[in-house]
DNA sequence: TCTGAAACACAACATGA
DNA sequence: TCATGTTGTGTTTCAGA
């Protein structure tokens, strides 16, 4: 099924993906409608899954996650790559994103830790239990310039 | 300066973490509390940062953002890897992570546009702008099985 | 740092256009 | 799909412990 979006509902995504909490009040302020108009149109996008969640974004140093990693994971179905191993992977607490990419390598994982010696018993415990894994090849992160996962949204030419 | 959180705090954390729109009221319920101290918590969260923000999770495909991929990028400065590429970088705004890591390449990048022409037009366009970027590795996710920024916040022992 | 109370604002729903 | 109106609930502030 294919969503519209006019350029309404992608000013309240504009608006929401940001801040999360923006009261319906305000919203409806900033694109001049009714508060039960724009609720209505936030409600439809919960259920049609173009909102997926509200997160409230934590420091990660401030509760002790201090070490970020990308592990990249060979496995032995090789091309196919199987889901269940996918499955295994997106299991594991830590892990935050389990990405199935192109070349030679299965998959990208992003894991979060407090240190490296969490990061060490996550790949002795929790990845050495995931049968099918050939090899893994780990990225540690020094520093993080941006982490924001606030997407580019086009909104329609209204000329168009 | 360091932050305290007790346990209190962290219950407030992981329920907010996945439901940022949780109101007040329903919070003082989870963790027996009067909400006008749950808000004052909630509060100081905002204040101290260790609640950095409130964000809305979007469908990317429901926007036309269907192509993700991760770009490794070798600088000229080598080592150092200057703070000026790393911003200009995070000024893209298609660029939602910029990573200084270690090893021979310099910046992990994610990002995410409507298709591999408009990834091919960002590298033309945008990454060809910026001065000292000596190669880049493009790795294309084909499927992405997990993506979620929820922490793994653990509790202090009640015992301890 | 918490509770409790009180004023105000908002969410949520129904109705009708 | 939107605006209006009503009701119940939530937010927010303050005093006091």
């Amino acid at each position: 099924m294919e969503v519209i979006l006019d350029d309404t509902d992608i000013k309240i995504l504009n608006l929401i993906q940001g801040n999360a909490r923006i009261s319906n009040a305000d919203l409806a302020r900033e694109v001049n409608m009714a508060p039960s108009a724009v609720l209505e149109r936030v409600k439809k996008l919960e259920q049609k899954k173009v909102i997926k969640q509200y997160n409230a974004v934590i420091n990660p140093v401030a509760v002790q996650q201090k070490l970020l990693a990308f592990i990249f994971i060979k496995s032995k179905e090789g091309f196919t790559c199987s889901t269940e191993t996918a499955n295994s992977l997106a299991a594991i607490p830590e892990v935050q994103e389990v990405h199935h990419i192109a070349g030679e390598d299965c998959f990208l994982v992003k894991v979060r830790t407090a240190d490296s010696a969490g990061l060490m018993e996550l790949m002795r415990n929790s990845l050495r239990k995931i049968p099918n894994i050939l090899s893994t090849k780990t990225t540690i992160v020094l520093e993080t310039v941006k982490e924001d996962h606030q997407l580019v949204i086009q909104q329609k030419n209204k000329t168009g």
